[in-house]
DNA sequence: ATAGTTATGTTATATTATAACATAACTAAA
DNA sequence: TTTAGTTATGTTATAATATAACATAACTAT
């Protein structure tokens, strides 16, 4: 077994997130610089707001707050955003939640599984050699070709569980 | 590795698709009495329509059925009986899709991975104990407790690569 | 029969996403 | 440094997916 690679963790309720947030835009800087594609103001500007925390973020939340800072906002504005950062790989879609999340490794060609807390609503970002390489496996045992996998685990994150011992004993 | 459980295989262009139908209703028929609920006309309605193929099913496209059917349908109808088939095994949703595929094994617990062909719009579905295992065993090590795993791989089932062959080639 | 429960009917609305066309902003060549 | 082509955004409208809330009907167990 190969080590877990964890893209993106669960963090502890203290970390600094600004520090997610600045490196995540700041690696879509580069990746867009180096592509040759353009991280606009907009698209920017969504990111920083998929970024606002670790929980996957809704459209339509992020278009309410485009709305208060410009008039003109609507929602292909948010969809066409989303879609850029997506194509870029600077978001997935959770599909079993509808909601964005930001992926601050961008620059790297990767698969992702999701772990996501039912308690706190925070995802964590994983490519696990092990877990590609079984249902790779498996899919060519039965003749399939694999050209994306979609993997959503729900669940209770540690620290989630950690709190519900210390409020049912602690 | 163990072998694969495949719960439902890609399907030969041939098969005769009325028996995949009637084995999954006489199978939710006996479930439901074992269980004490009751698979009413309308829910057995919706899983038959469910069945109508092996491509996950759209809700308002069976909604277009029960209104021809019955002038009284509405969104809640086919929700309700969707999800009364969902909480039984009946009817697994497609997260990425949207849309809602029959399960023939309601009488059985398992978990699912399914294989979803972009060029025939099937799905396939299994229950793997090595996709299972690995998957438990690195959210273990991340301290993760699982309730639920949405596994959807896309990619081309061995028919229509079969096919794409021969179209090139042959 | 009757009361309690479960299922369905009905109307309205919330949520998520895209189509289509107009305007603006960038880019690269003449 | 215009101009034409391309890409991005603005704008209006609507499609697609799903749920809330309350009324009626149908089953179930006395």
């Amino acid at each position: 077994m190969q080590k877990t690679r964890v893209i993106t963790p669960f963090q502890h309720s203290t970390h600094v997130h600004q520090r997610c947030t600045d490196l995540a835009l700041s690696v879509a800087e580069e990746t867009c610089n180096s592509r040759g594609v353009r991280l606009t103001r907009l698209r920017r500007r969504v990111l920083e707001l998929v970024w606002s925390s670790h929980e996957p973020v809704k459209a339509y939340d992020i278009l309410d707050i485009l709305r208060d800072e410009h008039s003109g906002s609507a929602p292909p504005t948010v969809y066409r955003a989303l879609d850029f950062l997506q194509a870029q790989g600077m978001v997935h879609k959770i599909e079993s939640l509808n909601a964005y999340i930001g992926c601050g490794a961008s620059d790297q060609n990767h698969a992702s599984q999701f772990l996501i807390c039912r308690s706190c609503g925070a995802a964590a970002e994983m490519d696990d050699a092990d877990i590609r390489n079984v249902i790779s496996d498996k899919a060519a045992g039965l003749g399939f070709k694999i050209d994306k996998e979609i993997i959503e685990v729900k669940g209770i994150c540690s620290q989630c569980s950690d709190k519900e011992c210390s409020d049912n004993y602690g």
